[in-house]
DNA sequence: AATTTCCCCAACCGCACACCC
DNA sequence: AGGGTGTGCGGTTGGGGAAAT
């Protein structure tokens, strides 16, 4: 036996919305909500409709701040790159174009992105750059030659156990990050994850930098590269200065993102 | 002018997952 | 633990307008 359809097809609407329509669902969504049951709404609004497709019309026509009409060439950039990177995953990549959705993305990369991207045998130049992600803007704060580090522990050094360096709260806006110190690591970077408001360094130099950040109380994930792979959360993988700007796959979903470069 | 073909995109379908009891 | 239900997602369809013949 097959799950109970969602609705009685036989008694629902179906096909394009009427303008009635959608100034019903508008109101109703406007003064009470979806009710967190998109299943019973379209009864409570008066609508001969299945819930799921009163869902679809909200989230894709009727919703507010939903941008029409063409995509820009920073769009396009930033689907190829995320296409390249992800595959089809329509709705990450519209979490990144602020207007957009999944089903807008999904229909322009059928219908024109990629016969444009198959013609044109160039793909996008400047996929290299950073998206402008959505999200509330993380404020940074850096140590400066005026504002001593952190006394730097002495060997040796006290283990610490990974996983007892603490996810940074989602609440928190605003973060440190440490620099390596400069006279020994001149060319430190570290990579912010606006997904969740992390940060990864990364440097060329060996297990001294490992050790030294394991012992500073960050309190936020981290992970090394070409340091040892030792990492404050699970193992985020392919983090290296050639993808600055690309989608990261990581076996942790909470460090997985876009991550932008920010040298000091 | 009539017909056919192409193209776009709104909407549907079914599956997987999350959540609740 | 596992079954039922709602939600979210990606793939696909089909109606209608535009372009081509």
């Amino acid at each position: 036996m097959g799950r109970a359809p969602c609705c009685d097809k036989a008694n629902v609407k179906r096909g394009p919305w009427s303008p009635e329509e959608d100034l019903a669902l508008k109101n109703y969504l406007e003064r009470h909500g979806t009710g967190g049951n998109w299943i019973a709404l379209p009864q409570k609004a008066g609508l001969k409709r299945c819930g799921k497709s009163c869902r679809l019309r909200w989230l894709n026509y009727l919703r507010p701040d939903i941008k029409h009409g063409g995509f820009t060439e920073e769009e396009d950039n930033i689907i190829y790159t995320l296409y390249k990177n992800i595959g089809s995953r329509w709705s990450v990549i519209a979490s990144q174009l602020p207007g957009r959705t999944d089903n807008d993305v999904k229909n322009y990369w059928n219908t024109k992105l990629k016969k444009k991207l198959l013609t044109s045998s160039a793909a996008p130049t400047n996929t290299n750059k950073v998206p402008t992600i959505p999200t509330t803007p993380i404020k940074q704060e850096y140590y400066s030659p005026s504002v001593p580090p952190p006394a730097e522990p002495s060997f040796p050094f006290n283990a610490i156990d990974p996983l007892s360096v603490p996810m940074m709260p989602e609440s928190i806006e605003s973060y440190i990050v440490v620099p390596m110190p400069e006279a020994s690591y001149p060319s430190v970077t570290s990579t912010v994850n606006q997904n969740n408001n992390s940060c990864i360094a990364w440097a060329d130099h060996g297990g001294d930098i490992d050790e030294y950040f394991m012992n500073l109380d960050l309190g936020y994930p981290y992970e090394f590269f070409n340091g040892g792979g030792y990492g404050g959360q699970e193992k985020v993988g392919e983090v290296s200065p050639s993808n600055m700007g690309s989608w990261v796959n990581s076996t942790d979903s909470k460090t997985q993102g876009i991550y932008q470069s920010v040298t000091y």
